[in-house]
RNA sequence: GGUGAGAUACUCAAGUGGCCAACGAGGGCAGACUGUAAAUCUGCUGAUUUUUAUCUUCGAAGGUUCGAAUCCUUCUCUCACCA
């Protein structure tokens, strides 16, 4: 059982360090029934989460299988003054209201993943703040600002001569004391927050706190073109907040490479189910496109529910397998007759009209499932279904 | 503060008076092939119904010239070395 349990925990993760403690603490659960806790902290400063985030979440769901309490910690204080954790400047700092609100967000999506009764929400401006201008003098004595700039991104700033604020040392340190604060046994992160993990132990071994916490850290998760990190600005990215048709059809979308990786750090199935397939899918007796279309129903289901799910595959099937014409596209009027060019314009379909007649150049312009072939055709005034490639479609309303 | 180098389209990066809306690569879009996959091949990738044309764009503003991304002047910013 510890056995299995440790495989699953380890499953994905890019560094552990003590393993043994968090060995010793499955053991005392499973001989003793003695519950052990495991914090993992979030940053309330982006609004919308995408599947990169989850994967920390999937991992701490992992654990509540093996009878941990999850310390689910909104560093609502810290955001203040903002991770510098991979940044080359400075951090604007948010707004409370800000905070509030995007914390709001994450609760409202953490529990579609965790189970409730083990998990305990926790803001981190709950201690830090009583903890006042004494304690937080203390707290900077516990280290020094030469190991401080020991920091790949501090060294680098440092040295170039870019700005670093003294606040931004005390992010680290204020991350450790929550793991001292919450005596936590394990904390996990990601593989950017190492230095900040790590002053969990040292903090709790300075504060005596009979704790030196495991760390375990997650890889950052690829986007969808399975090369860079998942993140919105790099558009790479599926919300957790996203449509599921929109949902179902980005997870289609990935490599059969990126989908084992998908899979590994975001599903809910065992190891064992996993190499089971991998297994069939080398065997050819299961279709690459079968094990992806399980992969996306699952993840579709867990954010928008079973009977999403299988409505987005359906919808899928019906557009892409039979392309036939999705049940819901937005509708345009205007004013006919119309150049063909300038209306892909006014639906939202091309930026410009040149690029609209390029588009139909290249015989990707379909009006009614008719290729259309003339640029510089007319519309007349009636209703028409167009479409631009595979994925753009409006529908347009024509008025004399 | 001193000296030197540089700023080109989404990004990297050629171009050093006309052949430049600007080589090439990446990215993106589209077509073929497919499983809306990947890989591969092909086309497109500033705008405008004057489309073998016109207009705007090569850090900013002026100037030289029949003609400038390319030459001159000033300014702004970035980088490297020195102090």
């Amino acid at each position: 059982m510890i056995e299995e349990a440790l495989r699953e925990i380890r499953r994905g993760s890019a560094e552990i360090i003590d393993e043994e403690r968090i060995v010793g603490l499955l053991k005392a659960y499973y001989n003793e029934g003695k519950i052990y806790t495991v914090k993992a902290g979030f940053d309330p400063t982006a609004p919308d989460l995408h599947l990169g985030h989850t994967v920390l979440l999937q991992k701490l769901a992992t654990f509540q299988k093996y009878g941990a309490h999850i310390q689910f910690l909104i560093g609502d204080f810290t955001a203040q003054i903002g991770d510098p954790t991979g940044k080359s400047e400075t951090r604007k700092k948010l707004l409370p209201a800000d905070i509030a609100q995007n914390a709001k967000t994450y609760e409202a999506q953490v529990f579609k993943i965790l189970k409730p009764e083990q998990t305990e929400v926790v803001f981190n401006s709950e201690w830090i703040n009583p903890l006042g201008a004494a304690g937080m003098i203390e707290l900077t004595t516990t280290f020094n600002v030469a190991r401080m700039l020991e920091r790949d991104d501090f060294e680098k700033r440092y040295k170039s001569g870019t700005s670093i604020s003294i606040s931004e040392f005390l992010y680290p340190l204020l991350q450790g004391y929550d793991s001292v604060h919450l005596r936590s046994d394990i904390e996990i992160g990601g593989t950017d927050q190492k230095f900040n993990l790590l002053m969990g132990r040292h903090l709790q071994r300075t504060y005596q706190t009979g704790k030196e916490q495991a760390v375990l850290m997650m890889p950052i998760l690829e986007g969808l073109d399975g090369v860079q990190k998942m993140s919105k600005s790099l558009g790479n990215y599926i919300a957790v907040a996203e449509h599921p048709n929109d949902m179902f059809g980005k997870v289609l979308s990935i490599s059969d490479e990126l989908m084992w990786r998908y899979y590994e750090l975001l599903s809910t199935k065992t190891l064992v189910e996993i190499e089971g397939l991998r297994e069939d899918v080398k065997a050819q007796t299961l279709h690459p496109k079968a094990v992806k279309e399980m992969l996306a129903l699952e993840i579709v289901a867990r954010f928008h529910g079973e009977a999403s799910a299988a409505e987005a595959k359906a919808e899928f099937e019906r557009v892409h397998a039979k392309s036939e014409i999705p049940s819901d596209i937005e509708t345009f009027e205007c004013v006919g007759p119309i150049w063909i060019a300038k209306a892909l314009q006014d639906a939202g379909l091309t930026p410009s009209t040149t690029q609209g007649r390029r588009d139909i150049k290249q015989g990707a312009v379909k009006i009614d499932q008719q290729k259309i072939e003339d640029d510089q055709m007319q519309l007349q005034q009636g209703e028409y279904v167009v479409q631009i490639g595979k994925r753009k479609f409006a529908r347009l309303k024509v008025h004399s």
